[in-house]
DNA sequence: CATATATTTGCAACTGTGATGCAAATATAA
DNA sequence: TTATATTTGCATCACAGTTGCAAATATATG
């Protein structure tokens, strides 16, 4: 995968936001840019485990930084998705316990949490 | 809302599927039909607090029968939503605990599990 | 450093999902 | 049973995201 100058912009827009973007937000903070090549560089960007999608329903997708141990193969986010309620924004949040979500009958391998709310910002 | 033939038949559909199902799947499952007024049932039910919509990244939006709380108001649904990698089928199991989610730093009215795992039947 | 090979980009065109306006059909209320 | 409100079907549209292909750019090799 080559480092190419469009791709880091992208990156950095979705570094850069401290929750997680839709495509119409990377859309906003680009130049003028082609949509295929944006469409693209998510694909890859999800594919190398360098950025996770986000879906709420009744919303578009949106995509975050993963944690340092994601790449191609392993992409496991065992956190709070945690989507304001007040400014509609959608964050990630660690999670300390895990167990919770297994009982006797299923057995989870990995979950996502999708939670509405009010953000730490806004609760202030 | 009128009880009409054809809301009578989705719901027939959503109802007695023990897993949640996409827009194709009740499609399947209907005979000949209009896909406009398949939307605006689907729709409609939502509304109305009879089905719920389960989102997961990457797949379609599937529909699932919501609580017996549910209403044109109140719409929550604290359980699991659970993808099975085996089937890839989507149930909705209860949880017992919620106050997992919440910590000092912010406030979860409501929220979803969204999980991949295995699921009782596959693992049998 | 120059050239060959692989990867990425832009363009044009397409696909599929879901929405909208409107008139006909059906359901509900009086 | 007639008037009113709701639902349906049709035609058409809007828009997100995809694909094939050729030009441009990046990376690897001698």
């Amino acid at each position: 995968m080559s480092e190419t100058p469009f791709r880091l912009s992208v990156l950095d827009i979705i570094q850069s936001s401290h929750s997680a973007v839709s495509v119409l937000d990377i859309e906003k903070n680009l130049g003028e840019h082609n949509r295929v090549t944006l469409y693209r560089t998510i694909k890859t960007f999800l594919e190398q485990g360098i950025i996770h999608a986000i879906s709420i329903a009744g919303d578009e997708l949106r995509y975050a930084m993963c944690e340092d141990n994601c790449g191609k193969d392993s992409h496991v986010h065992n956190h709070l998705h945690l989507q304001c309620l007040t400014c509609e924004s959608v964050y990630c949040v660690d999670l300390p316990a895990t167990s919770f979500v297994n009982n006797s009958h299923h057995q989870v391998d990995s979950f996502e949490v999708h939670a509405r709310g009010t953000c730490e910002a806004c609760l202030n």
